[in-house]
DNA sequence: ACACACCTGTGTCCGCCGGACACTTCGGTG
DNA sequence: CACCGAAGTGTCCGGCGGACACAGGTGTGT
């Protein structure tokens, strides 16, 4: 009765809402999309929720499994292909998983390497292999096909997978500096002035579809 | 006269052969080599050479500058490449990058993100694009292409770009256990259960440059 | 011959990081 | 009322990159 009672005429002013995993994730998410995965360290995402760092180890086990939990909820719930056709259904996924992509610019970098993936991640591969049902692909070359597409979106996101020598100023002006050593950079660079900055994207998803379909078609 | 006398006397002994940018690179190497890039520590590094890490700062102005060199002596010098039309061309290319790479398996990971590229790095590029030189393709093109075929290269490197559910056994056990939820992953795992691991690096070169072929071929 | 400047390496210090561990505080239950 | 477990805290540790002042030797101008 009596806590009952304190819990009621508390709800009002209620200064701490309770540490939870989803609320540390949250704040984690705010950290990375503001200010990049480098700023999400344990005492940054405690000061966010006006707490002592060592409050979050009782939620989460260690930093890596923070991240995992981040992770899991940027992504989402994998999405439903409505489009026909393997290719249209490819596209449509890849398109939401590079806007997912740039909401979250930090899970590029996030999801290298080995570790855990929770079920809505895997969710989003099991949406793309399921897409290669009907195409009479072996079940190692849907895999590989969905694991080439979703490489190629990782190295287009900008901040982490990328070549910096696409748009890069810096290496515009080196090879302008020393043009005479690297002629054909030259040559394609000069002619590449004024591209679309977005065509390495689409030029890669087309020779990735093309080349599938020639395969597909066979 | 007595201090060149007290150089030759001292010649066999030497204890100390004198830092320099190139000796603390080659030890930054060595250590990535054998313990991954996270291993190199300005502490580390130093402790290889049997000196304080303050000293490395005489002859580096920060560790980005440290792995900067690092990377440069690393990829070594570009190749020339012998075969014939562009798609040979590219292959060997692809092929001698890829033995570079897993040399040193650190290079993916050390070489994303914006950064100051080197006059060896720089060279590679320009002979991946020179190889695309008779195609008839815009320079953007020729860059995008490249552009395409290393993001593939980086993302089948093991150690940092790869997707970890190609081969990853506790994905596979996740997918078995909660096969339900994911049947497209179940079937496609299942029968591609046998492959060659190394299936998803050519599948994914073929395709690219059967995507490729078909966009010179009109 | 001597002083000076420079170059190379060193020692000390700082703030930040992830994390181990022992503690308080408090609400619910016997 | 006594107890227990959960939540949050404080202290400490080793390691990190790096600023800064300093020591030692070496070459050079006077």
């Amino acid at each position: 009765m009596t806590e009952s009672a304190g819990l009621l005429w508390g709800l009002g002013e209620q200064g701490r809402p309770a540490l939870t995993v989803q609320r540390i994730a949250a704040a984690g998410i705010g950290l990375a999309d503001e200010a990049g995965l480098a700023a999400v360290s344990m005492q940054q995402v405690a000061g966010r929720l006006d707490v002592t760092k060592m409050a979050l180890y009782r939620h989460v086990v260690n930093k890596a499994e923070l991240l995992a939990v981040m992770i899991e909820i940027a992504v989402g719930a994998p999405p439903e292909l409505t489009a026909d056709g393997w290719r249209a259904k490819l596209t449509q996924w890849a398109l939401l998983m590079r806007e997912t992509w740039q909401r979250h610019p930090w899970l590029p970098e996030a999801t290298v390497g080995s570790r855990a993936m929770g079920p809505r991640e895997i969710g989003w591969t099991e949406a793309a292999v399921a897409a290669l049902g009907g195409t009479g692909l072996t079940g190692a070359q849907r895999m590989d096909a969905v694991f080439l597409l979703s490489g190629h979106i990782r190295n287009t996101q900008a901040t982490s997978g990328t070549q910096p020598w696409t748009r890069d100023k810096r290496l515009n002006e080196q090879i302008a500096a020393h043009g005479d050593r690297f002629p054909a950079l030259v040559a394609a660079t000069d002619d590449a002035a004024d591209a679309d900055p977005d065509s390495s994207w689409e030029f890669g998803l087309a020779r990735i579809f093309d080349g599938l379909e020639l395969l597909i078609q066979a």
